[in-house]
DNA sequence: TTAATTTCGGACAAATTTATCCTTAATTAG
DNA sequence: CTAATTAAGGATAAATTTGTCCGAAATTAA
């Protein structure tokens, strides 16, 4: 469904939110453990979260990322940061062209699972008290 | 969320459906023409497609592939046969474990997209009505 | 029987994604 | 100021997916 990159960020963000949620600060080092993931991969896809304005980041001893808390991020937001807008927009059968007025084949029912993503991914913010109580079974 | 491979596949299947609907059995040369997909690529989608029982196959001038109909084949059946189960089983954040008891962060709005994505793949088969009429559209 | 057609299947190549390595830049603490 | 720490970022490598090439095997038609 997601990238590997994605499956990571999502992990990352609701890590670093339950963290600040604390009044911490993480770094790279932290996060890579605590979703078992690889550290060099991990600082690329961190890079990509400030670049998009997810995270602030700060560089020596101390340093790490926030949130970027201007927004109150969703999981829509860090998936297409990450995959872009691919996944959610484009046709899942690879055409080029969705009308709705003419429409492909099976139309009807993707429509329905897609609107149903995309619905969860724009409702579901990472300070979610569900998602932060999660913090620890994002090993694995 | 499908691979290209499972995309031209189910495109494939579609289109060797509605041919079918017309007596008419399908050669590669005709569905590579009809779906604008690479020719050597679609070749080893239909031989796998062959492998896992939803096509039969036959060789020499005026061969081609039609149905294997014993089994009504279902959308389910094709990204099974070339995505495998990973899409459907497997965690969306890439978590080993999944246990209702103790839920990740994300399990609750996630299980009814995967369970709405695999009702619609299961409940669509290729000589659906709505499919075949299809036919022409999967072109781009 | 011969030639043409069409699928089969192995090897290979290109493109993309995932992952690693290493140097530089910024920041902090002593 | 110096040394330690941490993120930034470029180059590269490994793995996977996508796509190509070509000869072999089977079948049909003449
Ligand atoms: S309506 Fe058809 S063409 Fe459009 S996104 Fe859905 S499957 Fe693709
Ligand atoms: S409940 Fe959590 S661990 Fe299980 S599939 Fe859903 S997101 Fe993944």
């Amino acid at each position: 469904m997601f990238s590997r990159a994605c499956e990571y960020a999502i992990k990352i963000m609701i890590y670093i939110a339950a963290n600040e949620q604390e009044g911490k600060r993480t770094g790279l080092k932290e996060v890579t453990e605590a979703i078992s993931s690889p550290e060099a991969f991990t600082a690329k896809i961190l890079q990509q979260l400030v670049k998009n304005d997810l995270l602030l980041s700060f560089r020596g001893p101390s340093g790490g990322f926030i949130l970027n808390d201007k927004k109150e991020i969703r999981l829509h937001d860090i998936v297409v940061a990450i995959d872009g807008t691919h996944l959610l927009n484009d046709c899942i059968l690879g055409l080029n062209e969705c009308s709705s007025a003419n429409p492909c084949p099976v139309h009807d029912k993707f429509l329905l699972v897609k609107n149903q993503l995309t619905e969860s991914l724009l409702s579901t913010r990472v300070n979610d008290e569900a998602l932060l109580k999660g913090k620890n079974s994002l090993k694995n």
